[in-house]
DNA sequence: ACATAAAGTGTGACTCAGTCTCAATTTAAC
DNA sequence: GTTAAATTGAGACTGAGTCACACTTTATGT
């Protein structure tokens, strides 16, 4: 379980390891990414961030979030929506989650089971798997008439 | 299991039932579609239509791609690229994709155990599921190194 | 077959997420 | 402090997809 500071210490070092640089504009996106709810989007994070700091452009915004998620701080997934989602990487070593199509409520859920017979799916059609994505789509208790 | 012309009844139908019109467009990309890969995006289909009818629009193929989707003979999904790909909607009640990260090669499965085991997940968090999309991705046996 | 009303179409302008270019700025290291 | 390389902001650009609207086609009734 990684805090802002095992994440901050995480890209000092992958920067001082690529001869990259450390800027304000890293550390202050990284550090808004942390206040934060939890599954967000790039545009979403941009706006807020620009409120509080405005030299900070869209460009950086984005290239900062491609950067994390080589890095493994966070994570670029699609949600169901036409743009990209984002999170931090750092709950679980993996987990997937389950969408209300009506308020947009996201659970996140890990299993076992589900896992391990991806594996074997993968095994048994000839392929290595490197990742996977599943996204359960439905009502949550709220929206169910 | 739909073929072309248990499509195309269907497509006539849902037209007649909602006042809607069955149109030389309409049959003509419902045709291509059947022509074309069984995973496709609306872009590539546009352009393959195009070459064969020069008069039938961008904007006719998205809405027609559209109006498939409701109908359920087509179906829109995620296959990890940044836009939408569609296919058939007819193999199987339901299934899923593996997806070679390199040569972008598909392969699709169902698997009852990953099935009810999903079912089982929605109902213990309290959400009606109703749909879920599940892609793996990996390499395939001709790239694996 | 003809008239009519409503649905559908093509065009091109537009939106929106995301990327790119490039001159100006900042960083790291000596 | 100097310097070279990396980074940044601004705004132009791209590519998928949508929209408005004048024009065309379809379905229906006669
Ligand atoms: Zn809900
Ligand atoms: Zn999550
Ligand atoms: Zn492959
Ligand atoms: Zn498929």
């Amino acid at each position: 379980m990684l805090d802002f500071h095992a994440a901050l210490k995480k890209l000092r070092n992958h920067l001082k390891n690529n001869d990259l640089r450390f800027t304000n504009e890293r550390l202050t996106i990284l550090e808004e990414i942390f206040q934060f709810p939890p599954h967000f989007d790039a545009e979403q994070l941009f706006i807020y961030i620009r409120k509080k700091h405005n030299h900070i452009s869209r460009a950086t915004v984005y290239r900062t979030l491609d950067l994390l998620s080589q890095i493994g701080i966070i994570k670029k997934e699609n949600l169901g929506k036409d743009y990209a989602s984002y999170e931090l990487d750092y709950k679980m070593p993996h987990h997937d989650h389950l969408i209300c199509e009506i308020c947009g409520k996201v659970i996140e859920f890990a299993d076992d089971i589900i896992e391990k017979r991806q594996r074997e799916i993968s095994e048994n059609n000839g392929m290595v798997m490197v990742r996977h994505q599943l996204q359960i789509f439905g009502r949550c208790k709220e929206h169910t008439e």
